[in-house]
DNA sequence: GTAAGACTTAAACTTCACTTTAAGTCAAGC
DNA sequence: GCTTGACTTAAAGTGAAGTTTAAGTCTTAC
């Protein structure tokens, strides 16, 4: 159909997500709709590309909360234009670079530890969440963990 | 103290986790524990590697109920020993390496998206979660989503 | 004009991994 | 022996991101 209204259905196909998210994004504040004579939700098509940034953001990492927050530096609180996603997207580039790299770490130190056969406590990287593996105490003590 | 009995808040604060969560392991069958005259658990010492191992398999990215799993493949349902350890992470490097690969290539999609704006619904990576995009239908057609 | 199917709402439910609460018991130091 | 702080339980709460339900209303195709 080439209204220029969509109906919840239309939106919920086209953009392949359910009908029960798009009136949760919409109680959340993230996106908007207008209503026929009936009470039914019809959207701009617009939505369509909103939409899309929304899970764009998710696939990134983002929570809807902090996606709340990049919409509204829009101008008007409108759909992002080429400009706005070029700027939003440079901003996740970091975020995105660092949750690479702390895989990989991750992933290198099981690598070690598959060597080693530790599970150590507090110096083994695989158990500690931060990385800051021996920031103090009596030094790096690999292997078992309590010899206390 | 150098028991070999350990009270929840030694468990705890050596194991650098809340006592709220070993209660939580425990019901959830992941550890076990002993109990005092009084009522009280008492853990063995062995219990400190096995919120190890518990950790760094989260670190991975499994949940408990995988976890249990692993566990549940060890003989005796004891903790893990070196080859079993050496086992397990073997097998969860796949896991890894394909957590990477989708990440980065989430990256790259990002960077070609600065450069075209497009932010397409059927096509554009950053929106597509399993990167089978254009796998049927009209054709790629990225830049504007709805021209139907 | 009517039947089918798409839509409406608020509220409750889901999953994951815990934490918090309340009311009470245990252990240890002085 | 008594106070303090650590411990016990079951049940409810948290937060994220929605989904499900129930009972009812609209829209569309025939």
């Amino acid at each position: 159909m080439r209204t220029l209204e969509l109906s919840i259905g239309d939106v919920a196909e086209r953009a392949g997500i359910a009908a029960s998210a798009l009136r949760f994004y919409e109680k959340e504040g993230l996106i908007h709709s207008n209503r026929s004579d009936g009470g039914q939700r019809r959207y701009h098509r617009d939505v369509l590309r909103l939409v899309a940034f929304i899970r764009a953001a998710q696939r990134v990492g983002l929570t809807l909360d902090e996606i709340r927050g990049a919409l509204a530096t829009l101008p008007e609180g409108h759909v992002p234009h080429a400009a706005d996603w070029t700027r939003l997207s440079k901003s996740w580039r970091p975020l995105l670079d660092q949750r690479i790299e702390e895989m990989q770490r991750l992933r290198d130190r099981l690598d070690s530890c598959i060597g080693c056969g530790c599970l150590s406590l507090k110096t083994c990287a695989l158990s500690n969440p931060n990385d800051i593996a021996a920031e103090d105490g009596p030094g790096a003590r690999w292997l078992i963990v309590a010899e206390d």
